[in-house]
RNA sequence: GUGGUUGUAGCUCAGUUGGUUAGAGCGCCAGAUUGUGGCUCUGGAGGUCGCCGGUUCGAACCCGGUCUUCCACC
């Protein structure tokens, strides 16, 4: 269930809840990618208590292959097997048979891919992700759908776009005949795709609508296409969707995507930015982005950010996390994705209390010139 | 002391029969990174080729001296 809290009069912000078997989630809302059962590097218990993430991601692709479905099975689910009572998304999977899989089949059934790990053959189909995923047990489930690469012409758009859509419609079918495999309910999100054609993004939102589940994602952006492509696709598309359902954003973005994209009416994200951006030396601070690795830091004691209200970005320092980065130093990984994490779930926090007080677009404005700035 | 051996970028090393502006890997300095393979990619700075002299149109390369590294022998 999703409820519509407030909404900014200035532009088609908003802040609502996302009522899940494990907990409220607020929206905006960032959520942390967790691909094999783990954000990298960070415990659960931070997560919940410093990062203060109320859901985190899941990949099917990946807990499928490793550890297996006999294990997640037996485990109980995911929540159970990884300790974590919060809420969980888990994508379906086409993303990864796309960006990871060298070796694989695109049919009418499904797709064929050799495993990245072993290159074991295996098939994924709309029905099995949603089998799969049942089992997982995430709280929100994914379609099974094609990420349509860019640049692409309209006739492959087209194609691609009519494919997710046969896909879409059985992943549907199959969830509406099963049942939840860990007794409490789970939703199922469809996935717009159309590239940057926009009457292919208005057929496909209207797609996705029709299929009246509980919220909605947008999908085949921020796949290299200009900023200003994906901003006008997300109002195309946000035109269409329903206003009274969560509305989820795939794999986006920096921090001038996510209030750019709030400002259009997206209610949730995901990205691997923080972290793994992090891990390699990209810093997202309230004074701006910083590359630890550059020399001037090497001597600058100040904390990692002042005003970002968690554990790391108050106790250590800008010099000791370079050391730790340039040491290739495992607590320098979790220290940068704990300071991002915390930081992207800072700044959607903000945007839901300046929407809430009617001050979005002009809070938005300075905020973007500060925090998107290279130190 | 004698014989051999070694010396080229911060480090480890290539470098053709002597032939334009001496290269690589790593490191360093920067940049990219958007539904995660603890990745990946791009650019840049940096060398009096131990030193001195000789041969040659031309020397990292050949010759002499000298210093240096390591080894063996006395």
């Amino acid at each position: 269930m999703f409820t519509i809290t407030a909404k900014d009069k200035d532009t088609r912000a908003r802040t609502g809840t996302l009522t899940t078997a494990h907990g409220d989630i607020p929206t905006p809302i960032f959520m942390p990618v967790g691909t094999a059962g783990t954000v990298k590097g960070i415990l659960q218990r931070d997560l919940a208590d410093d990062i203060n993430a109320p859901i985190i991601l899941g990949n099917t692709y990946h807990l499928y292959l490793r550890p297996g479905m006999e294990i997640l099975k037996a485990a109980g689910g995911l929540h159970k097997f990884i300790n974590w009572d919060r809420a969980l998304l888990t994508d379906s999977g086409g993303y990864q048979v796309f960006s990871l899989s060298a070796i694989r089949k695109v049919k009418q059934e499904g797709v064929t891919f050799s495993s990245h790990i072993d290159g074991s053959k295996h098939l994924f189909t709309p029905e099995n992700t949603v089998d799969i995923q049942r089992i997982i047990g995430a709280d929100i489930i994914m379609a099974f759908d094609e990420c349509t690469p860019w640049p692409c012409d309209h006739k492959q758009a087209a194609r691609s776009m009519n494919l997710t859509h046969q896909w879409l419609e059985r992943a549907v079918t199959r969830f509406r005949e099963t049942d939840p495999v860990w007794g409490y309910p789970q939703y199922l999100f469809p996935i717009v795709q159309g590239s940057t054609f926009e009457d292919l993004r208005r057929e496909s939102a209207e797609a996705a609508a029709s299929t009246g589940m509980e919220g909605m994602a947008i999908g085949g952006l921020s796949v290299g296409e200009p900023a200003e492509d994906m901003y006008r696709m997300i109002e195309v598309v946000n035109e269409i969707l329903p206003s009274d359902k969560p509305r989820y954003l795939m794999g986006v973005g920096t921090p001038e995507n996510l209030l750019e994209s709030i400002e259009r009416g997206i209610d949730m994200f995901d990205c691997v930015m923080p972290t793994r951006n992090g891990r390699n030396g990209m810093i997202f601070t309230n004074e701006g982005i910083i590359n630890i690795r550059n020399n001037k830091w090497a001597n600058d004691f100040s904390a990692i950010d002042g005003e970002c209200p968690s554990y790391v970005s108050r106790t250590f320092s800008k010099a000791y996390l370079r050391h730790l980065i340039m040491s290739g130093e495992m607590l320098g990984a979790q220290i940068a994705s704990m300071q991002n994490l915390a930081f992207y779930l800072y700044l959607v926090a903000q945007a839901r209390e300046k929407i809430a007080e009617g001050e979005f677009l002009k809070w938005k404005t300075s905020a973007i010139k500060r925090v998107s700035g290279r130190l």
